[in-house]
This record gives C-alpha cells, structure tokens and sequence, in this order.
DNA sequence: TCTATAAATCTAGATATATAAATATTATTT
DNA sequence: AAATAATATTTATATATCTAGATTTATAGA
C-alpha cells in the first residue's frame, strides 16, 4: 500500500467516482447480461458509459487503479469485470489517520 | 473542503512528510529564536531545512497546501509559520471513509 | 535610509498526467 | 475461418506538476 500512488489516483473526480459507484454496483449500474451478481464487480463497458468517457481513458484508468492495488480485475469471457479491494482501502484510510 | 485538490496535496512525498511533522513540531524541528512554542506551527526556512529542498520549492509546496486548507500561515514579523488546520484534515478523512 | 533576512512570486525546462483516436489483442459467434 | 464485440495498448497533443534560479516584497535592525 502507497500513500502517494493512492493519492494520485484519488486526485481526479472521475476515479473517485469510479472507486463510489463499485461500492454498490446494484444501485449504480444495470445488471449484467451473462451473469446475475456482481461478485467480481462491473465490466468496463458499463463503467465507461457511466463515467462518460472515452474507451481508452477509462481503461488507463482502472489501469492505474489496479496497480495501486485499489481494483481487482477478473476476466471472464470477453469481459474484464473490476472491483474494489477492500483490503487496500482500508489500509489506505488507516495509514492517512496516523498522518 | 475538496477531495480532489487535497489528494493532490497528499500525492507527493515531500507533502506528506511536511504534514506529519506538523503534527508534532516539538520533535521534528528546533525551538524557534523568538518564541518558545509552536503554537502558530513551524516557520518556511525549517521545513526546507528539513525537506532539503529549494526554498521556492518549499514555499510553493506551502502554499498549495495553505490553498487545499490543509495549513494555516500566521505571520510574526518576517518569518511565516504553518501549522495544520485539523478541522479540514478530520473532514478529508471522514469523507474519504464514506468513499 | 541602507542593509540583511525570510518568504513569496516569476520564469523556465523537464517530466508527468489527461484524454482520445487508432490499432492490437482476446474471446465469442457465425 | 471470418466477423464481431470487449478490452488493452500505442501514439499523440494539450495541459499540469516538479523543481530551482532569479527577482521581488515584507520586515527588522544598524
């Protein structure tokens, strides 16, 4: 966990958005077609339509987001579904609180 | 209070230790020439002392962080002392956590 | 008033980030 | 095998940030 790398994903409004709709993907995106949970979170697609952005930002985005280690991408199919590592976050606040 | 602009404060290492120094001044930089506390923070020159950074640099850094609210300048004469406004710092936090 | 000191501002070059179009890759379907 | 769909990567341009040197401003002291 990196305070820095972290605080550089969070310094753009689209990505924290991002990081709030996956934290209740039911309430923020339309189910999905192949599976009817959100167990590994959202696809990319879904994302990009929400955020309205283009293809390849929002892909550079959770890609940046992934290497600070605040998503988790599964695969399946065609898909690439993406989801919050709790884990990370909370060790991210925790970290900010000694600051 | 905004996210953004104070992860963007926090997204550099200088930064960050700068705010954790202000927490504790009494250990982390000498007693001042003039005043026996740290009521008011800790004047430029030390923090540049102690970062090892230019003094533009330093002064620059403060200043983005004075504008994010994260500090208070209070002027004594021709030194300008920061500390941390830990009104906003809380605020960060606890809107980090509904994040 | 002249000088010295602390800090702020200006200027500038190097590096990083934002964003998207074009292209490539991977997986599915026909 | 070809066509299609979802995502990732490459390339490119515009803008922002990092950092320091030079300059300016504010204040204090001789």
């Amino acid at each position: 966990m990196n305070i820095v790398e972290i605080s550089k994903v969070l310094s753009n409004k689209t990505r924290v958005e991002i990081l709030k709709w996956l934290k209740k993907p039911e309430e923020n995106f339309p189910p999905h077609q192949d599976i009817d949970h959100f167990d590994d979170g959202v696809c990319v697609g879904y994302i990009q339509d929400k955020a309205g952005l283009s293809q390849s930002t929002i892909s550079t985005y959770l890609n940046s987001m992934q290497n600070a280690n605040l998503l988790i991408p599964t695969r399946h199919g065609k898909w690439t579904y993406y989801r919050r590592n709790e884990k990370v976050i909370k060790s991210y606040l925790k970290a900010l609180e000694e600051l």
